[in-house]
DNA sequence: GTCTATATTGTGATAGAC
DNA sequence: GTCTATCACAATATAGAC
């Protein structure tokens, strides 16, 4: 996709979104029907098509604002005095905020060609940069970000684990200085 | 649950759970329906209320199923030279070889009445003992490996991504000896 | 334990008037 | 850009015969 997103965007455009945000949030995937959107724009559900084609394009519209708006969350807190740290919490953060949509965003396969040019790039760079520059080890940190939240989201966690302490000791691990190649054995 | 799982299903039970399985695998969760399953066992769909109160029920003892799969694969791996190297293989195998009931299994809020006593902590076992008996850096370690094979199935990773080279450096990370946590004087 | 027949509900989507 | 009216379809689930 070239180009921005906000510019590709009309008015009405943005507050279908919008409602389809709230829908997901209140109710989770199921709840967001083009009816229910309609209805909570006080319009009718065939009205809809007049600004989206189907409802596929309105869901990638969903989910590439949500890129946008993580991707900015990430930047402020990569100019933090401890990125990864500061990270780590924008991620966790972001995440507990829009439950629904970060699983939207995470758990189905990313169609790259329906979102804004850069924006996956700008979401991984504060990574990346905290990493000292190491992919493997920032997708190792990602992935562990990933992990905890997705695991805390899911309930997945027994109830009197210490989510705080276990970020605690990923983190800790991930930024010890590591070698330039070092092999486990296999 | 009281009990195991396996005398708690007659044969036809695990034959339906196990159309259920194939059909998730072959179609994702959208594709199994009560009369896809039906159809798969000559049989049609209203005859499978006779052994399941109802869908959910059915998918429960599907992921209940996984689990317990999966609790006798990690038991193996841990018993390996080197533990935690071994788990995070025989995890993200096990992942691959089941993409979508694993999806399944963990991206949604876990039902614990629902499953068989102790196979949740038969599963965790191994990645605890793994890591020392630390149960924040094993839950660390956990959220790690099931954060690289989410992100994997769901096509988060650019494609020239070397993941093998990411799980290293993520092992390599949380299996360095780590200091006491700063809380805990024990 | 399986069948046929059907109830009920909900979905995305289109046609065409205004 | 919105409406009314409607299509086409698929889902879970139940009733009752055999």
């Amino acid at each position: 996709m070239a180009g921005g997103v906000a510019e590709l965007l009309t008015g009405r455009m943005t507050e279908i979104i919008d409602a389809a945000r709230d829908l997901l949030e209140a109710g989770g995937p199921e709840a967001v029907t083009m009816r229910a959107i309609a209805e909570r724009l006080g319009i009718k559900a065939p009205s809809l098509y007049k600004h989206f084609p189907d409802k596929e394009a309105l869901e990638a519209a969903l989910v590439a604002a949500g890129y946008v708006e993580q991707a900015e969350a990430f930047a402020a807190a990569g100019r933090s005095r401890n990125p990864l740290a500061a990270l780590a919490r924008a991620y966790r953060r972001w995440a507990m905020e829009h439950p629904h949509l970060y699983m939207l965003m995470t758990n189905r396969p990313l169609e790259r060609d329906r979102l804004p040019d850069g924006v996956e790039a700008a979401a991984a760079a504060p990574i990346v940069k905290a990493c000292g520059g190491n992919p493997d080890r920032a997708r190792a940190a990602w992935a562990f970000a990933h992990g905890m939240t997705s695991l805390e989201l899911a309930n997945r966690f027994p109830p009197d684990a210490d989510l705080d302490a276990a970020w605690r000791s990923g983190i800790d691990a991930l930024q010890a200085p590591h070698a330039t190649q070092p092999r486990s054995t296999t």
